[in-house]
Parts: structure tokens; C-alpha cells; sequence
DNA sequence: CGAAAATTTGACATGACTCAACTGGAGTGG
DNA sequence: CCACTCCAGTTGAGTCATGTCAAATTTTCG
């Protein structure tokens, strides 16, 4: 079951009893989404934090010229919200959108808070996970000012195989920061080089 | 004392008694360092968790080709540490320098793990402040992928005045991702549009 | 004061973008 | 099941933003 899924993500992070497990996981709903539906829209308020089982979502923002950015994606074993949104009930930059059909865990801010004063070893739990989503968006920086765009590709598509099948390159080109005109031209350069 | 900035720094975030604040900041210890010394140099493993309470760090990783990139500065009111290695006690990717002679209030990592366990309010407080990061580290790649060199030096300079008048222009260029000659010419461009 | 580093400047090179046209595949309605 | 439409993807020409290299100048700091 789904919840298992999302049992074993946490043990990763810390030690946890199976009642603990089970306390903090019956928490969270199963919430069916169709692709192309949109789970959060800039301005709204984020209402739900939840955690990817099946299908894969895109989080991006749409800046003042209309040109829309993506800022990652969310396939099984990620979490999608907008964590600003959704910690200080404030309007959401980010859109969130279903790519395929796909199936969430997800808790609301309300529910969450209970979460956190009832089991207090959430708070660490989501500390620790926090910490290193912060060391990863610095990575990603580090990334995005080292590499060039050829570059962020390569590391793009044997780090996450799976996206790269799932998206299309449009979307790929956004979240690397380029054109799709040429990102279109990298892959007809690295097709040549193959050959 | 250099110990109510921080008190005033941990209540901006959670609602603390001041036996709480007490119990809390009295484990961190005063720290001098000179002007150009490294509390962290990569490979090292980031034994301290700082919190800056006069001049200026900043926070850079060195890439294959010697080439230094600046991912931060913190001045006063800021923290410093490589977050990963202070968590895991692995190996940092980060040098950490004094740009000023400077002073930090500090905490080792057996020390916090401590204040963790004894003053469980403080696993909240750090998860809030360590989801405030991840925001604000996504808003700084959307600028990044959004705007072109120059509005990202404008929007340095106006948020950041202070650290714009004490460091070099070569570390904002570093800062910014492009070269200290780019940024000259966008200097020049600048000053000749105001006269 | 003197050495080292930062800053500026200019010529040239290149990575990446824009625009416009063309191609092909996927979804939709008749 | 076909015809149609709508996008994603590709291509190429021209352009702009930014990088590279090298030299001159200024500032900083020991």
C-alpha cells in the first residue's frame, strides 16, 4: 500500500517505531489527480503539503512576461508544495501542476500542525529534511553558475533518467535555464558526437 | 551583550520565555576570528554552527579548474556553516572566510545535538528557519534563470547595501555568476545612464 | 613606500537567444 | 478511421549577452 511507500521515506531520515510510523502516516489522504490538473495556482494559498506515489508533477513559476520557469520536478518519492505558502498560509508564487495522472499522501496545514504537536519527533524529521533540501538547492546553484548548458544537460538526464522520459523537452529546457531552440541543438550536437 | 541579538534573532521566529531564550544562548560560545581566516576549508569536516554578530563571511566552493564561485556572504544577523557537513560530519564542498575581522557566536555540533534533545522547542525552531531557507534559495534560482546580469546587480545592491560597500566587486561578480570585467562594464553602463 | 590585488578598458570570441519557417506526432471531433 | 488542429521538436540566420585575454591604472594593505 501507498503508505508503506511513505513509511520507508521517512526511516531513511530517522529511527522510528512501527507505532510511530503508523501515527504519523494514517495522517495523511490518498488524493487522485488527472494530468493537466493544477494542485496549486500562483495566488492561491497552499493548503496541502503531499508527498508523490505515482505519476509526477511540475512546480514552476510564471514570471511578469508570461514566460513560464520550471523550478523542479516531482516524480514518486518526492514531495510537492510551496513551502512558503503553505507554512505561513501566504499567496503562492508556484504553480503545481499533474503531468500524468497521478496519486498523492497528502496532509492540510491544520492536520500538519496537530502532526507536530502530538508527535514531536516530526519536527526533526521535517528539520532534517529540510536541511537537506536546503543543501540541494545549493548544489543546484553551484551547478547552474559551473556548468554550462551542455553541461547541466548531462547531469540532468543520468541523474534523473526516468523525468527525462516523462517530459518534454520544452519543460527540461525551462528547468535548465535555456531555450528550447537550444537545447534542441545540444542534443542533435551530443547525437553527432555519439555516432 | 552580543547574546540578546540572537535572543532577538530565535524570537523573531517562535514565541520563547526568556528562561527559554536564556537556556538556549547560553550555549553558544564567543568567537573571534581575523580578518582572511577560514573557519572552514573544504574537505574539512564543519565542526561549528555560527551566527554572526559583527563583520562578514562569505561562503564559496572551488570548482576542478581553481575557479572560485561565492555562494553567499553573511554579515551580522546571519548564519554560517556548511549545512551538510555540520549535520552528517562529512566531508564540506564549502570554504568558509572571513572577509573583516569578525565575531560569531558558535555551537558545536555535540552541543546542539544536546540543545535538541533538551529543549525540544528548538527542532521547531530551526525547522522553521531551515524551510525559510529552501524559499528563499528558490528565489534566488528564479532570479537567476529570470533576470540578465544587471538586474541581478541592481537588485544585489538595493537588498543588499551593507555587504555591497564592504566587499571586493570581484567576489559580487562571483556572487552574481558572471566575471569582474562584465560587471565592470555594467558599472560603467550604470554611472553613465545617471549622469 | 612597495608589492599584490582589484578595477577598468578594449578587442575579439562564443554561448545562448530570437524569430520564423518547417516537420511530425498526439489528441479530437465528425 | 480519417481529417484536422495543435504543439513539441528541429533548423537556420542573425543578434545580443557575456566570456576571454591582455594590458593599463588604481587601490589596498602590509
Amino acid at each position: 500500500m501507498y503508505r508503506e511507500l511513505l513509511k520507508n521515506y521517512f526511516l531513511k531520515i530517522i529511527d522510528l517505531t512501527s507505532d510511530e510510523l503508523e501515527d504519523i502516516t494514517r495522517r495523511y489522504r490518498e488524493k487522485n489527480v488527472k494530468r493537466g490538473e493544477f494542485i496549486l495556482r500562483q495566488g492561491e494559498v497552499c493548503r496541502l503539503e503531499g508527498y508523490v506515489v505515482k505519476g509526477c508533477f511540475k512546480i514552476s513559476v510564471t514570471d511578469s512576461e508570461g514566460g513560464e520557469k520550471v523550478l523542479y520536478f516531482a516524480a514518486r518519492d518526492w514531495w510537492v508544495m510551496e513551502i512558503d505558502s503553505f507554512a505561513n498560509q501566504s499567496a503562492s508564487d508556484l504553480d503545481i501542476q499533474a503531468l500524468e495522472d497521478s496519486t498523492l499522501l497528502v496532509i492540510s496545514r491544520s492536520e500538519k500542525e496537530r502532526l507536530y504537536q502530538e508527535v514531536p519527533k516530526v519536527e526533526r524529521l521535517f528539520r532534517i529534511m529540510s536541511q537537506r533540501a536546503v543543501a540541494a538547492w545549493q548544489r543546484r546553484l553551484v551547478r547552474n553558475q559551473t556548468m554550462n548548458a551542455e553541461g547541466r544537460y548531462h547531469h540532468f538526464i543520468t541523474t534523473y533518467p526516468e523525468i527525462t522520459e516523462l517530459v518534454t523537452n520544452k519543460l527540461i529546457a525551462s528547468y535548465l535555464g535555456i531555450t528550447q531552440e537550444f537545447l534542441s541543438m545540444i542534443r542533435k550536437r551530443r547525437s553527432i558526437k555519439k555516432a
